[in-house]
DNA sequence: CAATAGATCATCT
DNA sequence: GATGATCTATTGC
C-alpha cells in the first residue's frame, strides 16, 4: 500500500469488489430512508455505497443543503427549471453543472415541498476501479480518484442525464451494508460557499484518507 | 507546502 | 454579463 493510504478499520482501502458482490452484501434502502431533514440524511449516508454499472464507491463525505433559509443552497432562490426536483419527491438524484466543467451529485431530502438536498462530497473506490482510472485519466492513489465532488462524477460517469433518477433503485443506485461499519463522524462549515458559510453542516468519516482536500 | 490562475459554460440577473 | 456547492497545473517560498 502506497504512503499515505494506511487505513483499515473498513473496508480496506486495497479492498476491491466487483459490483454483483457489493450487491450481494448490501441491502437496498426506503423511500422512507430519504425522507428525512437534511442534516440526518447527510449523517446516514456516510458509508452507504453508491453503485453505477461496474463501477461504485462508498460514501465518506456529505454536506446538507437545507433549502428555503440557507442562502448557499440552490433552492433558496426559488424553484426554477434547474432545482425544480429539490421540490418534488426525497431519494431522486439533483445533479447539476458547475464551472463549465463539473457535475455534482445531491440527494433529494425531505418531504415533497421541502427543498433539502445532500451533496456527496467524497468516496472510497470499491468496485470498477480501473474503469475509474481511465475515465479520470488518473495515475495517482487510488482515494484520488474520488476525493471531492466533480472527481466522483466523473469516475462513475454521472451526469445531467441522471437528473431526477431515483436512487433506490435502478441503473444508479444507493444502497447500505447489512452491518454498518462503525467509525466517527466529524463536522464541519461546508467547503466553496459564501453564505452562510459557519453552518456546521459538512459531515465526515472521521480520519478517512479519502476525504476531499481542506 | 501554500497560494493563485486558468479552464469553461449553464444558469440567473 | 457575472457568477459559481471545482479541479489541475504552476508559481513561489
Amino acid at each position: 500500500m502506497s504512503r499515505g493510504e494506511k487505513f483499515s478499520p473498513f473496508p480496506p482501502l486495497d479492498a476491491t469488489f466487483t459490483t454483483a458482490r457489493l450487491v450481494d452484501e448490501t441491502e437496498p434502502v426506503s423511500t422512507a430512508f430519504f425522507e428525512r431533514a437534511a442534516e440526518d440524511l447527510a449523517r446516514e449516508l456516510l458509508s452507504c455505497v453508491l453503485i453505477h454499472g461496474e463501477t461504485a464507491g462508498m460514501i465518506v463525505e456529505t454536506e446538507a443543503y437545507l433549502g428555503l433559509n440557507d442562502l448557499a443552497a440552490h433552492a433558496s432562490r426559488g424553484k426554477t427549471e434547474r432545482t425544480k426536483v429539490l421540490f418534488g419527491p426525497a431519494g431522486r438524484a439533483y445533479v447539476y453543472f458547475i464551472y463549465g466543467m463539473h457535475e455534482c451529485l445531491n440527494v433529494v431530502a425531505d418531504r415533497e415541498g421541502e427543498p433539502g438536498c445532500v451533496l456527496i462530497r467524497a468516496l472510497q473506490p470499491l468496485a470498477g476501479v480501473s474503469e475509474m482510472q481511465e475515465r479520470r485519466n488518473w495515475r495517482g492513489p487510488v482515494c484520488g480518484l474520488t476525493n471531492g465532488p466533480g472527481k466522483l462524477t466523473a469516475a462513475l460517469a454521472i451526469t445531467r442525464q441522471h437528473y431526477g433518477h431515483r436512487l433506490d433503485r435502478g441503473e444508479l443506485t444507493i444502497r447500505r451494508w447489512q452491518s454498518r461499519p462503525q467509525f466517527k463522524t466529524a463536522v464541519t462549515p461546508r467547503i466553496g460557499i459564501r453564505e452562510c458559510a459557519d453552518w456546521p453542516l459538512r459531515f465526515v468519516w472521521a480520519g478517512h484518507p479519502c476525504l476531499s482536500r481542506r
